[in-house]
DNA sequence: AAGGCGGGGGA
DNA sequence: TCCCCAGCCTT
């Protein structure tokens, strides 16, 4: 809670009108603004954790088309779902979403319940987007707390708890609480995050076009650029893998599914391995191959080609082998599917990377 | 409280 | 490079 004196300080009325006034002409055209059916409010809030808005937008309108309502999502295929979902990233999000969405369908008779307590019970509906879609959808004068309302109230009020620490959103939560604009939290919640998005930035806000820069406490003092305090995260890990496309006489690719659990889970991928140090990448696949599925393969001696790929917490370097096998035997979460068919799967963007490579290896 | 969980864009 | 994005879940 910041001093009594940090929230004493503001005009509360006046920080109000000069927000939400400056929200509603300036307020970007986004999908889900046209949009008053919770549901769609909803998978917009889903979409939107950690990922920026305009990637987003091209998912957001798909799935709209796809999944227009409740039941479609409810009754959909789980596989068409991931399809859906495929390079957006942070994939239990999707699978959350649905179990959630089965779930109104089911107890609430199909209507996303604008009971605090009932809405935030479902799968993947946390603070945030609780208090998003109850004030957006439903109007109620509750907080959504994200990286942008952290960072707009801290230097707004000069609050310099660690936004890092998830002990600081009930801090901001709080705040947010004693400066809602209960006539319309719909437009100030989103003016907020407006607001952090397109004017208070987290390197070089431009204050000088901040409709609120006569009530930021920060800017009073010239310290916007020290706010929020946030603590750095440890370096990441670099994992070495090996990867091999599989070829089978019929010209059918072998594809596995990863598991339901943990990294890029239920999506597919090629057979791989983290590569031990100082084997040859080559002949621990054909041994991981032969382990792993009862398979022979042959793999070509020269790898066909290797790719980085960064997640937010660690590294991978994937050497990339080509090969053949002369028999095809499936195993529980193991296919054999056509080149055409191939893209039908949902792929982490990696192994999409491999494909892409191995089929321009064709010509 | 800390760490896992994706991917991409901007400084 | 590093940061951060309309965060949530598990341990």
């Amino acid at each position: 809670m910041p001093e009594n004196s940090a929230l004493q300080k503001i005009n509360i009325n006046k920080f109000q009108k000069d927000l939400v006034s400056w929200y509603e002409a300036e307020k970007r055209d986004l999908p889900w603004r046209h949009e008053r059916d919770p549901y769609k409010i909803w998978v917009s809030e889903i979409m939107l954790q950690q990922t920026r808005v305009d990637t987003v937008i091209p998912y957001f309108n798909r799935f709209m088309e796809q999944f227009p309502t409740v039941e479609s999502l409810a009754g959909a295929d789980e596989e068409a779902v991931m399809k859906a979902w495929e390079g957006l990233g942070y994939y239990s999000r999707v699978r959350n979403l649905q179990s959630a969405v089965k779930e109104v369908a089911e107890s609430y008779g199909g209507v996303v319940p604008a009971d605090k307590d009932e809405f935030l019970s479902l799968k993947g509906v946390g603070p945030y987007t609780g208090g998003a879609v109850l004030s957006i959808a439903y109007g109620l004068p509750e907080p959504a707390v994200d990286g942008n309302v952290m960072r707009v109230m801290s230097r707004i009020l000069t609050i310099w708890d660690d936004i890092a620490k998830p002990s600081a959103r009930k801090i901001f939560e709080q705040a947010v609480r004693k400066i809602m604009y209960e006539e319309d939290p719909s437009s100030f919640n989103q003016a907020l995050m407006e607001l952090g998005a397109t004017i208070c930035t987290p390197t070089s806000p431009a204050c000088l076009l901040c409709p609120v820069q006569n009530h930021c406490q920060a800017f009073e003092e010239g310290i916007q650029r020290e706010l929020p305090v946030k603590t750095k995260k440890k370096s990441d890990k670099k994992i070495r893998m090996g990867a091999v496309v599989l070829e089978a006489p019929d010209g059918t690719v072998l594809i596995e599914k990863r598991p339901s659990s943990g990294l890029l889970a239920n999506l597919w991928q090629f057979p791989n391995m983290e590569l031990p140090t100082g084997i040859n990448p080559r002949s621990a696949l054909e041994a991981y191959v032969e382990a792993e599925y009862g398979l022979n393969a042959c793999i070509q001696p020269e790898k066909a080609t290797d790719i980085i790929h960064i997640f937010s917490h660690l590294t991978w370097e994937i050497d990339v082998y080509i090969g053949t096998i002369d028999a095809k035997t499936e195993k529980e979460r193991t296919k054999f599917v056509s080149k055409e068919d191939l893209e039908t799967y949902a792929f982490s963007v990696s192994h999409q990377k491999i494909w892409q490579h191995v089929k321009g290896m064709d010509k």
